[in-house]
DNA sequence: ACCTGAACACCGTTCAAGT
DNA sequence: ACCTGAACACCGTTCAAGT
């Protein structure tokens, strides 16, 4: 994925481009979009120079931070694309995109405000749809999933969710949950309303 | 509202502050939030140390801009509560609140991102949450609306629409209207799924 | 009293000078 | 080649000087 041309790179610079990474995950992570790349270069130990050597704005060192949870996301859906039991298998898809956002406030915000423009919002929509799509496909042939449902519908609803965390995760991180639930039910199809075994809350 | 105190101030003062909301209305409504206080300073055609006289800072002036529109808001929550069919009133009221944020940039933001510290978005809970609550609770006993739903719960579906129509609308305004229509379905109670001669797009 | 605009703090980004 | 930090543009906010 990293290679083709480009000479190997001084043996500095490719430590402080890792180390910027790694710091700027770490950063953004726990502490949001808005900390500052200078906040970064200081807690990395280099110039604030340096940062827009490797990444030119700000917008791309997120994309590459991000690109690592991207792969965790897609691999999920892959797993859930495979479960037999499509319904199954979009709902786990789901849940699991939502607690890695619940656990990286970082990809809350980004979640929540998808730029079009953004490299990893495109990025993962060319990954993930088409399996998001086979889960789909599956399930309303087996009848447990609203016909006229959408692949991108998915999308949107992480969308939504993505928001409404975002608006009670300060309150209470795990109300999420609740409109999760709300609308999964949304997404059944006719008669297939049945609480399966989940306690009421 | 706006009595008790405070001797009339001076005229041109007065004229001022309804010039720079007036201004400032206009250019949320169609440029979004983040306007400069100091274009709307020059559009008015003042300084900008007379916006922050009047508004000691950006979140005051956009907390009394979308009073006005609040207050519309207030309104058709009163009518739809009003409606003796609760679960059509609360159907036209979630329609009236996207309708309005269609045609406004600047609540298309501020619903998708609701601070909880924002003046507006308390008094919108305050004033609107229980009417809700009175359409909620009818519709429950009128069978049509899930037992398991919350008067809370529609304002985090406005938020989840919100976030929708903001990442949609540029490319096609009127998407958000189909999960509209999936929002709602999921609030449905048990067998009431019947599509009511809305044409199927 | 109220208005004005220069000035400050802050953040993203650039670039001349260093190694 | 790559690093550094001062410098610039921009936006929110403040305040000394004007009327």
């Amino acid at each position: 994925m990293t290679d083709t041309m480009s000479p190997p790179a001084r043996k500095d610079a490719a430590r402080n481009r890792a180390l910027l990474l790694e710091t700027a995950t770490q950063m953004f992570a726990t502490q949001g979009l808005d900390v500052t790349l200078k906040d970064v270069a200081r807690r990395a130990g280099v110039g604030v120079g340096t940062v827009y050597r490797h990444f030119p704005a700000k917008d791309d060192l997120l994309d590459e931070v991000f690109a690592g949870l991207l792969a965790r996301a897609t691999d999920s859906a892959r797993t859930a694309a495979a479960d037999p039991d499509g319904w199954r298998g979009l709902v786990r898809y789901l849940e699991d995109a939502m607690l890695m956002q619940r656990h990286n406030s970082g990809l809350r915000g980004l979640a929540a405000t998808p730029a079009p423009s953004c490299a990893m919002a495109v990025k993962s929509r060319e990954e993930i749809t088409p399996l998001v799509q086979q889960m789909v496909a599956k399930a309303q042939k087996q009848g447990t999933l609203r016909p006229d449902f959408d692949a991108t519908d998915v999308a949107y609803i992480q969308v939504a969710l993505a928001a409404i965390m975002e608006a009670t995760y300060a309150t209470s991180p795990d109300l999420y949950r609740h409109h999760l639930k709300l609308f999964i039910d949304g997404m059944r199809a006719e008669g297939h309303r049945e609480p399966s075994s989940e306690s009421p809350d």
